[in-house]
DNA sequence: TGTACATCAGTGAACGCGCGTTCACTGATGTAC
DNA sequence: TGTACATCAGTGAACGCGCGTTCACTGATGTAC
C-alpha cells in the first residue's frame, strides 16, 4: 500500500474546481448554459451553493473558463491536422487524414466539442461572442495552413478567406452531427464519409474556380 | 370615421394567440426557449399568467408551434428558389439569384431564421428533434431539385444526398451570418459575396468530381 | 325580437419550489518565528 | 520541533424573487328557442 499523502489546500481547490467544471459540462449537455443554475452544480459536485463562489463569480465567468478549455481541445485537434504538413501527400490523402482525426477528437472530447456548437448560438451572449471570435480565428489560422498548400500560391487573402470559412462550417457542422450520432457507430461512419467526400469536392471546385478568374 | 364592428370571440382568441407567439419569438432572441418563462410572455401579452393556458399547454407546445410557423417562412423561400427553374439559366445565375433571394427571406423574416438557427442546438429536446427534422425533409427536396438541374443526370442517390447536405448547410451558416449582421448593410453585403463565392466553387467541384469517378 | 342558458377567454389569489446572493461561521492547512 | 497566528475552501441559515400550476371566478359573446 502506498502512502497517501495527504492532499494541499492548493490541490484541493484544483481538484474542486475541475469538477465544477465537469459538472457544468455535464449538466448543460442536453440544455443550455443558460439554463444551468449554480446550485445544479453545486449539488452535483457535492459543495454548498454558496462554495461556488470560491472558484468562480458566475455561471456566466465558468462558461468562459469552459469555452477556454473546449478551444484548448479545438486547438489540439488543428494541430494533428497540422502536423500532416511535414509529410505532404496528395489533396486526397489530407482529406482523409484531416476528417479521421476530426471523427478522432470529437469522439475523444465530445462534451467539448458539442460545448462549442450549442454555446456559439445558445449560450449567454458573453459566451456566444468569445466562441465566434475564436472560430474566426480558426478560420484564419486555416486560411493560412491553405496558402501553405500547392496550387493555392496566386490566391488572394479574400479567396483563402472565403475557402477557409466554407471548409469551417462545413466541419463544424460535421462535428454536430458526429456528436448527434453519439452511439450509432454505423451512422458516425457515414457522417465520416460525407465529409470526406464533400471536402475533396468543395477542394476540386475551389482549384477549378480559380484557374477560371471569372470574376 | 368606419363603423367598427365588435370583435368576435374567435377573432380576439387568435389576435392573442398571435400576440404570444410573437412576444415569444422577441423574448427568447437574446437567450432560447428553453430560459423563456410563461410569465414572460403572459406579461408582454398583457394577460394574467393562467390565461396563457387558454392557448398552448406549456412553452414547449409554443415552441412546437413556432417551429411549424419558422418553417413556413423558409419553405416559402425554397418556393421562391424553385420558381426559378422554369425559367432555367447558367449556374451563376441560379446561385446569384438563389443567395439573392435568400437574403430577401432572412431580411424579411429574421425573428423566424434566427428561431431555427438558434433553437436547433439551444431548444428543448422535442424543439431540436422537430427542426432537425424539417431540415432533413429540406435536404431531400433539394436534392430532388438538384437532379433536375443539367450535368446531375448519372448521379447517385447518395452523391445528391451528400451535395444537398452542404449546400444546406452552408446556406444555414450564411443565414446565421446575416443574422448577426443584423443591421450593418456593409457586412451582410460581404456576407452575400462569400456565399455566392462558395456555392460557385461548390457546385463547379462537384460537377468535376463526379465526371472523374476516383472511388 | 326577446329571453334563458352555455361557452370560454381572461382573472386573481394562493401554493410550494428552486433560484442567486448576503453574511457570519468553522476548522483544516499553511506560515512566521 | 513547537507555538501562535493567518489564510481560505467550504458551511449553513436566511432573504426576497420569479417560477409553473391549482382553483374557483367573472362577464362578455354566442346559441337555442
Amino acid at each position: 500500500m502506498s502512502e497517501t499523502r495527504p492532499e494541499s489546500r492548493l490541490e484541493r481547490k484544483q481538484r474542486t474546481r475541475r469538477a465544477i467544471l465537469d459538472a457544468a459540462l455535464e449538466l448543460c449537455e442536453d440544455s443550455s448554459l443558460v439554463a444551468l443554475s449554480l446550485r445544479q452544480v453545486a449539488g452535483r459536485v457535492g459543495i454548498v451553493p454558496t462554495g461556488f463562489y470560491r472558484h468562480f463569480e458566475s455561471i456566466e465567468s465558468l462558461g468562459m473558463a469552459l469555452v477556454d478549455e473546449s478551444f484548448a481541445s479545438l486547438r489540439a485537434m488543428l494541430r494533428d491536422v497540422r502536423r500532416m504538413d511535414s509529410e505532404p501527400g496528395s489533396y486526397a490523402g489530407i482529406v482523409d487524414r484531416s476528417v479521421e482525426i476530426l471523427v478522432e477528437h470529437v469522439a475523444r472530447q465530445r462534451a467539448h466539442f458539442a460545448f462549442i456548437a450549442r454555446e456559439r448560438t445558445a449560450g449567454p451572449p458573453a459566451v456566444r461572442d468569445a466562441i465566434r471570435h475564436e472560430i474566426d480565428l480558426c478560420e484564419r489560422e486555416l486560411a493560412t495552413d491553405l496558402a501553405r498548400l500547392p496550387g493555392t500560391d496566386a490566391w488572394s487573402g479574400e479567396d483563402l478567406r472565403i475557402l477557409s470559412n466554407l471548409i469551417v462550417h462545413a466541419m463544424v457542422s460535421t462535428a454536430e452531427a458526429l456528436i448527434a450520432a453519439a452511439d450509432r457507430p454505423a451512422l458516425a461512419q457515414q457522417i465520416a464519409d460525407t465529409a470526406r467526400t464533400q471536402l475533396r469536392m468543395v477542394i476540386i471546385g475551389a482549384l477549378q474556380w480559380r484557374s477560371r478568374p471569372s470574376t
